[in-house]
DNA sequence: TTCTGTCGTAGAACGGTGTTCGTGTCTACT
DNA sequence: AGTAGACACGAACACCGTTCTACGACAGAA
């Protein structure tokens, strides 16, 4: 028998995979011009997200794209949820590991930021689905693996090393999901109070009293582009390693 | 006139007041039994997400709650937007933020970080609202005030200063949503893959020999509580701020 | 006192969402 | 040739945020 999207699922956690018969489909896909494959809905998801946004991805809107009615779509997903999960998994696959190397492994783990950046930028909004997700995928398990053996080929001690992965991975994922859905607040400019960076500096000039520092330093709140945010936190973050005590316990 | 609901959002984001008459409504109210305030509104929709999630938080469950129907609603609060923005705001104003001390200007930053999260686990997944949330909010800035105030105190330099607060704000918000994310999977165990520390280290384990370094130190992945490693990330983020080099421009 | 205008209340409805049920339809094996 | 089983799909369910529209009660003016 075909493995039930259910099976698959399990299978991608590493649960017991047990029976799974070796998944062999003979092609039925009948009249159909392209049959529904899982891979198939994955590329056109992926289609829909980077043009349009997460928040775009529906089962409807996919089925659509798929010309295909939703109810198709769960015979090879188990549910949305599934969905993002595979969505996010292919997404870590893309995710380029270099070779651990001591002398650089500062930039060694600012890059694989950077890239799950970029690539949580590209499909705006999908970051949202990234902190659902559950951290025994094994595609998001090699992007940990990986970070791992650099930090610790960086002489950096494994507990801070296994705690220094989960902040970085949830700083990245919390930024992307900011930028994205700031991006989206701009795009549909309808909207008032989406403000140019001049506008926000008339705005602190504006503040009570009550607000002196803000009204103060209003350039260096409103300074640098985003991204220079996010360099600066990763590098706060990875300075930090250098001298963070070890945690007490364990 | 009464202002309308998309009036007082302008006043909260301190655009042009303008006109604005005194607001002094008289009570129609008429046969109700309570009158429907906004601050009614509010105090029932924090009900809702303390004891049932945010995502129990639709606009016709808390016009259930108000007795009364989904519209009604419409004439106190632009939109949802608008109601997660009232009660982030509220949320906000709950913090307590100290008088700078520079002798002990860490623990007042970790203070205010703390708060912030605990506030934000109480009325599971608000985090999420917070992500949206426009930067022009006034009670959101009271609390970014507190802290740049305590962080130039503690002798950082402005442009860092800025920077921190937003990293360390990002971080508290992501921080707190996947909590309640996975309190949620938690709670709804009926699903499967939600797994304790054993199972955890137990897949690990099992894990092909691709994973090497995850398999080893399987004990300090999974090693610590929550609050660990959100007090190992606000400490390193911190302790980085006293060598953080001043960004390269302006 | 009566009228009128205005504002809060609410029922019904619109278009959208994720998901499930039952039924068709075609392939591949016996 | 016949049959079993997997795939596809239309229709439907329950829910969401939001809007339209009518209703009813109060304030102030005549």
């Amino acid at each position: 028998m075909s493995p039930t999207p259910q099976e698959r699922r399990a299978a991608r956690h590493q649960l017991g995979t047990g029976s799974s018969a070796p998944a062999a489909r003979r092609g039925p896909s009948g009249g159909r011009k392209k049959p529904i494959t899982v891979d198939a809905i994955i590329s056109t998801a992926f289609g829909i997200v980077e043009e349009e946004g997460y928040e775009a991805l529906t089962m409807r809107r996919l089925a659509t794209a798929l010309e295909t009615g939703p109810s198709s779509l769960y015979a090879h997903v188990v549910n949305k949820e599934d969905l993002d999960e595979l969505l996010l998994g292919r997404l870590c696959a893309e995710i380029d590991l270099p070779e651990p190397d001591p002398a650089i492994w500062r930039q060694q783990i600012v890059g694989i930021c950077t890239q799950l950046r970029d690539q949580y930028l590209r499909y705006p909004g999908i970051s949202q689905a990234a902190f659902a997700a559950a951290p025994s995928n094994l595609d998001t398990l090699r992007v940990s693996e990986g970070m791992l053996a650099i930090l610790l080929a960086g002489g950096i001690a494994p507990q801070t090393a296994a705690w220094a992965i989960d902040s970085l991975s949830l700083y990245v994922n919390a930024y992307s999901l900011e930028v994205s859905l700031a991006n989206k607040r701009l795009s549909r400019s309808d909207d008032d109070w989406v403000v140019s960076r001049d506008e926000l500096l008339r705005r602190f000039a504006a503040l009570p009293d009550t607000f002196p520092q803000t009204k103060r330093y209003a350039a260096e709140l409103t300074a640098g582009t985003v991204h220079d945010r996010f360099d600066f936190t990763i590098g706060l973050m990875i300075d930090g390693l250098g001298v963070a005590e070890i945690p007490r316990e364990a």
